[in-house]
DNA sequence: TGAATTACAGAAATCGGTTTCTGTATAATT
DNA sequence: AATTATACAGAAACCGATTTCTGTAATTCA
């Protein structure tokens, strides 16, 4: 059976299409006989009206586009999560895709979304992210706010954790527990938040005059086989640190399977806070230090941002940059405690 | 600036916008020199044809909708993570989006797609779905593909893990490990994945001429609070049962909260076994023992399962199981060992 | 009671594309 | 050289809605 459009329903009910119109926008002055046959002839056809036709001719876009690296990340799950339960809510439509970090992907889909004729955009840009790409979408007049990873080069409202501070705060902690040969496996410096993770550890160890070691520093590059050979690295020098700061969660589970493998004592021989909480972090032995992200309100005021700056074209761009949470368990805490 | 039109590049490479539309849609008979104008007049304006338009005239669907209870969790963000990568790679669109396993949210996102005009439905359908729904839109030409959970007195092409076989295997690995008073933590009845888990669990323990006490199953509900109560129930028992299978992650989660805080010792004092795998449940001590699911290949599959169903609507409906596979870790192996 | 509003329904134009139809210039055929 | 076939571009119709315009009947006002 075929779907059912306006004239077939404007037949059924014997007026014309204009009037089947004017029922479903609920347009006043219309005869309720009329109005009431009109209503049976659709529930009989099961009709529902095209979206393409109606924004078509309507020009509406009630729809926004948003791109996460990942949805099964935890992270960007929560994320996305977060932004679709608050778009439901608002009565207003979503188109939810992930990138995968790849450039021609994170393409495709924008493409997407123009042919959309969406009204906005979120997005999470890929590392090597061209800012022309994304200057010539707003250059179109569709609003576009960073989400996570801020993009150098390119003016738009963004909104992310606190990464310095939440690095910050894990490697500040650290020192306060009294380790002072703190390293890290920093996150890929290709984005922002590798970057600003490296910059908080880098501060919170100038801060109490703790020097740097250049070896402990390690690029994990946000993934568990980079993680891996960068927790090697650290296990080969002459002095072994005391303490790590990692820069995401897959890098520490990465971290964590080798400590188990290798029999490493945490947090005694080596004390461990990583970025990201992990679901069950508080059911590991011992249970790990975390700084937490508010990954579902980042989602939702990331589209809260973009509807704002739908509205108010010109407002001044914003920085949001939500703070971020300790969690304080055993796998940080000094030998004497 | 407003976005351009067909007849804005029409007028700018001085064609008709038929020239332009046989250009974009590649169709040959082109002169070579309007087909560069035309390609320079596109660049110029960063022309993106309107998808509403495009659909509109071709009447194509080229779209499919994808419908789980939640985009966040472990198992279905993975399901919604492989079929988008299918999705990619065909060239297909995905809308994908969550339910939350409200009734009125699933509706509002039917109607959406209904509206959208999709060529096909997946669906997880939520708790206490009407059968009627979901035919009145598959008599409309419609295919869907349930995902996950069967719906009774609704007929068509379903994709899921072999719960049965999956709960099955757990228990009878705890009753090879010498186990005999094993409890269940069982999900919703309202579920089918709930309904065959327990059965899974009835069955293998009748194979091996165990009798199951009425005490022993008790509902977590899927969800960590009634999981929660459920496992106090069991500790309350007379006698307590030596292991429990338990149907999903999150009544794992807290279950093991639980038994932390208890202090109950794993699997000396009570052994456990899981469905569904966790990040890093090898990581937990002792490491826990789990049935895993093939999630990324149920969501692939399913749109494979749609696409042919699109491509051959009068197929018979077809029932795939995926098998399931357990990880035995420490947490239900038996004393002695 | 006649003129001016008002209420309402249908006809027709429109949105931005695609596709069929039509027409003209060129190439191929006899 | 006359005729037919081919290549290609533009005009016009169309998809399914919305909205403006038009027309008629009912109502209000003078």
């Amino acid at each position: 059976m075929n779907k059912s459009t306006i004239s077939d329903v404007a037949r059924e009910a014997d007026v014309s299409k204009s009037t089947v119109s004017r029922v479903i926008n609920d347009v006043p002055n219309v005869d309720p006989e009329l109005r009431e046959r009109v209503l049976v002839a659709i529930d009989k056809l099961d009709y529902q009206p095209s979206r393409a036709a109606r924004t078509l001719k309507k020009d509406l876009k009630d729809v926004v586009g948003f791109l996460v690296p990942s949805i099964s990340d935890t992270i960007f799950g929560d994320v996305m999560q977060g932004a679709e339960d608050y778009a439901y809510e608002k009565q207003m439509g979503i188109l939810p895709y992930s990138t995968a970090d790849d450039l021609e992907r994170q393409q495709r889909y924008l493409d997407g979304f123009l042919a959309e004729r969406v009204a906005g955009l979120v997005v999470v840009p890929a590392p090597q992210t061209d800012p022309q790409v994304l200057h010539t979408i707003q250059a179109q007049g569709i609003p576009i706010v960073l989400l996570d990873r801020k993009l150098t080069g390119f003016e738009a409202d963004y909104i992310g954790s606190d990464n310095i501070q939440g690095a910050h705060d894990a490697v500040t902690h650290l020192i306060e527990e009294g380790y002072t040969r703190i390293a890290t496996i920093a996150g890929s410096q290709q984005v922002s938040t590798g970057v600003d993770r490296l910059t908080g550890y880098r501060t919170a160890m100038a801060e109490h005059n703790l020097t740097i070691q250049p070896d402990w520093i390690q690029f994990g590059n946000f993934n568990k086989q980079d993680s891996y050979q960068a927790f090697q690295n650290l296990l080969q020098l002459d002095k072994i640190p005391e303490a790590i700061f990692i820069a995401n969660d897959a890098m520490t589970i990465s971290v964590l399977r080798a400590v188990r493998d290798l029999g490493i004592c945490i947090p005694d021989d080596l004390a461990i806070a990583g970025f990201d909480e992990l679901l069950i972090a508080d059911l590991l032995t011992p249970a790990l230090t975390t700084i937490e992200q508010a990954a579902e309100s980042l989602g939702q005021e990331a589209l809260q941002l973009l509807f704002d700056r739908i509205q108010y074209p010109n407002r001044p761009t914003r920085i949001v940059q939500i703070p971020t949470k300790i969690n304080i368990r055993e796998s940080s805490l000094s030998k004497s405690s």
